[in-house]
DNA sequence: TCCTTCACTTGAGCTTCTCAAGCATTATCA
DNA sequence: TGATAATGCTTGAGAAGCTCAAGTGAAGGA
């Protein structure tokens, strides 16, 4: 029996290693489960997670705000932005409030390529497997793993 | 009262697209943790993740299906598989019985990197923040979200 | 006003990725 | 066996994504 391997715990200590997998290997599912309908919409995964991101209900977003949320370069957002709105689904407009602003919001043809895309994963994404009661304790499950609670 | 806003239940429709943040965000707070550590070795977060698919205890993968477990095209892994030997990081190795199909193992060097993430992981990602009970829940739904039951 | 700060853009340059084409090895089957 | 097909990997071209440094214009404080 070889002890080095075996010893300690390594067994046990391999949980957290095990759940990012898990997590990691779900956000590829669920983005996997999209991706059809993406490349239909001739959308890259990167433009159509933006369009994911820019929710019609709330606010404008400032492209700044938006570089935060993504996690990347501002100067990227630049690059995006531009792309959608060279594709017609997004358009950027001055902060009423502040000049040096320009906020990202989605074209009314933008906001139905986000719906579209929300009723895609509501019905072919493997989520839809977990009855209402599972879902919520994922949720809750997963607002405590993210540190938000 | 807006009744295209509210009417046919939108709220409740609602949380799939509300689950899906979780994951995709929860998977970026992951990622996230570990990014210091992999800027330190010198790693992009490509690299790193192809460093931590490639368990020094499972047979040696061909590049193939690591070109599948990545989701990408065999070229890239060809490329990826380039830059690790560069970094001395991993090396090719012929399959014993097919001679076209080569495999891509760590070297020992790959390995302390591997193991290094994981403890990087353990120690500092969210998931600490749940005891064994909730990790053992979370494992479960996950499962069951992943669709592989 | 002057200087600083802030938001965004631009340009250079790298990494990642895909597609099509190519090479070598293995499998199939007449 | 020997021709043909299939498989695994690599190469080259080119697009997309990303960052860093530098630049422009607007806002705000001394």
């Amino acid at each position: 029996m070889n002890l080095s391997s075996y010893a300690g715990g390594v067994a046990a200590d391999d949980t957290p290693r095990v759940l990012v997998d898990q997590v990691l290997g779900l956000a590829s599912v669920l983005t996997g489960s999209v991706r059809e309908l993406v490349r239909d919409l001739d959308l890259t995964d990167t433009l159509a997670n933006v369009v994911w991101v820019l929710d019609p209900d709330a606010d404008p977003v400032p492209l700044r705000r938006l570089a935060g949320r993504l996690q990347c370069d501002p100067s990227n957002v630049t690059l995006l932005a531009d792309r959608l709105e060279e594709k017609g689904l997004a358009e950027r407009r001055p902060h009423p409030d502040d000049g040096r602003v320009r906020t990202l919001v989605l074209t009314p043809e933008g906001v139905q390529v986000r719906r579209r895309m929300i009723e895609y994963v509501r019905n072919r994404s493997p989520l839809a497997a977990l009855d209402a009661d599972q879902q919520e304790q994922l949720r809750a499950l997963l607002a405590l793993a993210s540190g938000r609670d």
